[in-house]
Order: structure tokens, then sequence, then C-alpha cells
DNA sequence: CCATATACCTGGCAGC
DNA sequence: TGCTGCCAGGTATATG
């Protein structure tokens, strides 16, 4: 369910709400992709200062650390002012003054995990090689020349990698080469200057307006308080096979690279 | 260094 | 209704 658009919409959602707060209890579940790292009692006591995203982790500031939180492909968080039952996938309760933020991760592909500060191990070993963020001034077009000069793999492929830009997931790919005229399939390094600057600038509309939309994923995506999309952005090619292409008419095509579904039009992306 | 395959785990759905 | 096989929004890790 998240790429960026969805991670940043659940942020923004109790970011603000669990500010402040204090920390009261840390209840895991099953296990999850990486253990926590330390004794869930660590955390109790602890002042939320506040909740930022890198990539698609969030990044919850602590007075003594940072809580890293990765939602996977199925995870979503839920805020609410007490805690409730906890259901079969529920795997984490951050019980805090303010309110209860859990975790609901069926295929438990997330990650809950403590690090020091952003500068210790834990942290520094997952967002150390993360590239930059589209959505940000960070995001140089001369930078992401240069990003995408050095790889020879599929351009498809180098965006989902994350090392150059991250964010971009599965859905967003297609549609940002889509809207640029990319074909999933070229050289990262051979696409011409101008049509870098179109995907770039095709990567930042399609995330920024995916956020501005509340999330746009094509199934149920909830923010953290349990509201949905609005899901207006109706996808151009994502699982669109055999359908018309909403510019050309041409049935959009599948293919599938490294190991994941691709969508394109063979028409409007030619290069 | 880079590119690609693999693994993790559960639920939903199409087809029989 | 039940079974089987396939598919799914991510990414660290191993392997070439």
């Amino acid at each position: 369910m998240p790429e960026l658009p969805e991670v940043e919409v659940t942020r923004l959602s109790f970011a603000s709400q669990i500010s402040g707060a204090r920390i009261l209890a840390l209840n895991m579940g099953k296990p999850l992709r990486w253990p926590l790292g330390v004794a869930p009692s660590v955390l109790v006591g602890q002042t939320v200062l506040g909740v930022r995203r890198r990539g698609k982790y969030l990044l919850l500031d602590t007075d003594r650390g940072v809580l890293l939180l990765h939602l996977g492909m199925s995870g979503s968080l839920n805020f609410a002012p007490t805690q409730a039952s906890a259901g079969k996938h529920d795997h984490m309760d951050l019980v805090t003054t303010q309110g209860v933020l859990r975790l609901h991760d069926p295929r438990r592909f997330g990650a809950v995990v403590w690090s020091e500060s952003e500068n210790h191990e834990p942290a520094l070993k997952l967002l150390g090689k993360l590239g930059m963020e589209p959505l940000t001034d960070g995001f140089v077009l001369k930078l992401f020349q240069q990003g995408l000069k050095k790889r020879a793999a599929p351009i498809k492929q180098v965006l989902l990698a994350g090392d150059v830009v991250v964010g971009v997931g599965n859905i967003y790919a297609s549609e940002a080469l889509f809207m640029s005229g990319i074909r999933p399939t070229v050289k990262a390094q051979k696409i011409s200057g101008p049509r870098v600057a179109k995907l770039h600038s095709a990567i930042r509309q399609v995330l920024a307006r995916a956020v501005s939309q509340g999330g746009s994923s094509l199934k149920d995506f909830v923010n953290a308080q349990g509201k949905t999309g609005y899901f207006q952005l109706e996808a151009a090619v994502y699982g669109r096979t055999g359908l018309p292409c909403r510019v050309c008419e041409t049935p959009i095509k599948h293919m599938v690279q490294g190991q994941r579904a691709t969508f394109y039009c063979p028409v409007c992306q030619k290069l």
C-alpha cells in the first residue's frame, strides 16, 4: 500500500497529535522484519518531539533517540485516543499520554526499529544509502541526471532502487514514466537531457498530487485517522493492462521487470 | 561498483 | 464450499 504519498499522508495525519506526548508503553506483537533492537521498556518515559519522513521511513524523534517505522507492503498506522483491543494483524502499540499509535501489518514486512540517533547503527544502515527526497529542493535536476548517468539498468528499476531518488514505488514509477513518455526498459544512462528533465518534473508532480489528495493507492489506503484517500488520482497505466491509453487509446501493455509488474503505453512511451 | 535474484509473510482472488 | 496457484504497494541481502 504505501509509497511515498501514503507514508507522507500518514505522517501528516498524526504528527501534530503525537508531538509532545510522553511514552507510557511499547507493546510489540508478532515479529516484524527486524527486531526493535532494545527492550521496549527503554522507550517508556521518553517524550515524542515530532515525526519526520525519509523516503518511505517514518522517524519518530524522541528526546533520547529515534524510532524508525516502515510500513512494508501492507502496513498502516492508526492513531487513536484510547487503546482498542488488538486484532490479529496489529503488531505494535505505542501507548502515549496523547493517544495510541498502532501498526497494522498483515504481511509483516514492516519494521519498528530503535536507534539512539540518526547517526547511530540501525538508522545509519537503513537510511544511509537513500537517494534524494523528490519533494524537496534537494531534488536537483543536475544531480538527478548525474545519478542516472551511472546506471545501465532499466530506468524503472533504477527508480525503484531508491538510491538515486526515494519514494517512487511500483505504482508511481509506471505513472511517472508514462507522464514523461519514457519506455520503462530504457537504460537510465541513455535517456536524453530533456527527457530526464521531464521525468524529474513528472516524479514531483505525481507524488505531490497524490499527497495533496490524501494518498491515492488503488486499494484501501487509510491514514492514521482512519480516513481514506480520495482516489481522485486515476492511474494512467498501472493495472490497466489491455485497457485503452487515456491519451491515444492504444491498449496498455504489461511486462515484468525485476519480478515486478510494469505497465506502459507502447505508443506514448517510445523513448 | 553494479545488476539481478531471493527471501520475508499473509490475504484475496480467479479458476477448477 | 474448498482447494490451488498466482498476485500484491518494499527492500536488505546474497550472488553473479
